[in-house]
DNA sequence: TGGTTTCCATAACGTCCGGTACATATTCCC
DNA sequence: GGGAATATGTACCGGACGTTATGGAAACCA
């Protein structure tokens, strides 16, 4: 069929790869914020010009939602195998061991992009957050559903407030990601996550 | 004595009330954070013109600083009672449901001036982060000496790791800030209160 | 080769930013 | 009353921002 077709589009070929201009431009909103990266740190990372920036994402908000599908769809896989974990328990620990992997990667920038944009409160950040705080709440939404997979299974006490777990648990995310992104050392991530883990509920 | 005069101030004296226009200014940090604040959004706020802000505060940098202060002096009066609370768990839970009134109060903004300022990460904002970061650090040093005082009252198991309890405290207060900024309700942060009661360790 | 289409690069646009000269008021001290 | 000192209002500064117009370069099809 090919209806993709790879057979030559009309004019002069574009001369960079948007998917690593995508994957510089990500790197640059994850330590900037979306407010703090300018047009200028953008096409300077990307290694283009204004106009092709424009020409191949649209504009600067654009821009950031392609950069955010690109960190859910990479930095944030994580999070889909933790659901596939055995208990509660193992799906709470694959979340916050690998947001710690995620958050302190050595060629990373610290911290969440997500919660970064999150608490980014200009004034043209609005119609960001609200992309950011509705992903959230879908991904919160599964992670509800799990936990109450985990109380039919037994592997969660009855007594227990799935969605208070639940908020429990992203808040404890959250402050990681705010605590990795304001100086925090790894070894002080991990004694969080034990912790945490110390105090889990059954077993 | 007197030494500190109310002998009159030799020029015009100023037609506004610094501690009432610094107030206003908290107000507008608080809501936009430090960035997202212009000199124009404080000016109407507080209801000067910027010659008569800078004649009284400096500049935008040394008023967030002074606006700081303020909020550590009122809107985190309640961290100083915790720490007198008599047992390690009524530390953890009037940290926990003051940060509730703190952040959702009716006629304040909003989430934790603390955490969108820490998370904020523009070029402007370094000195502005360092100085809020400093400042927790502080505010966490406290906090585990009141643990270590804790441990020592047979307060809190010998297992537990202090500098670990403390961080997962933070974390969840961190956590719930960025969720009082995005939409959570009184409710949710209630219910993330509750399930971290439950797991507290001892009694 | 000519026409069409798309991309690149320079340079500019209008707007807002934080910060300031300047002249004018208003108070105190003498 | 006459400086000296401080506050106020207007108007402006240089610079950075996101965005775009313009002209030329490189590919395709005829």
């Amino acid at each position: 069929m090919e209806t993709t077709a790879t057979v030559a589009p009309k004019g002069r070929p574009r001369e960079f790869c948007t998917d690593r201009a995508l994957a510089a431009a990500l790197g640059v909103f994850w330590s900037k914020g979306y407010e703090g990266a300018s047009m200028a740190d953008l096409t300077e990372a990307m290694g283009i010009t204004k106009p092709s920036l424009y020409a191949a994402f649209g504009n600067k908000e654009a821009l950031f939602h392609k950069a955010l599908d690109l960190y859910e769809a990479e930095k944030l896989e994580y999070t889909r195998d933790a659901l596939n974990q055995p208990t509660a328990r193992a799906v709470a620990e694959h979340f916050m061991r690998g947001a710690i992997d995620a958050q302190m990667s050595s060629c990373d920038p610290k911290g969440c992009l997500g919660v970064i944009s999150m608490t980014a409160c200009g004034a043209e950040a609005v119609s960001i957050k609200a992309d950011v705080v509705q992903r959230r709440a879908s991904s919160q939404a599964a992670l509800v559903e799990r936990f109450e997979q985990a109380k039919r299974d037994g592997d969660l006490p009855d007594h227990v407030d799935i969605p208070g777990l639940t908020g429990y648990l992203y808040a404890i995310l959250q402050g990681m990601a705010v605590q990795a992104g304001s100086g925090a050392t790894r070894a002080d991530l991990e004694r969080v996550v034990d912790t945490s883990l110390m105090m889990w509920p059954g077993r």
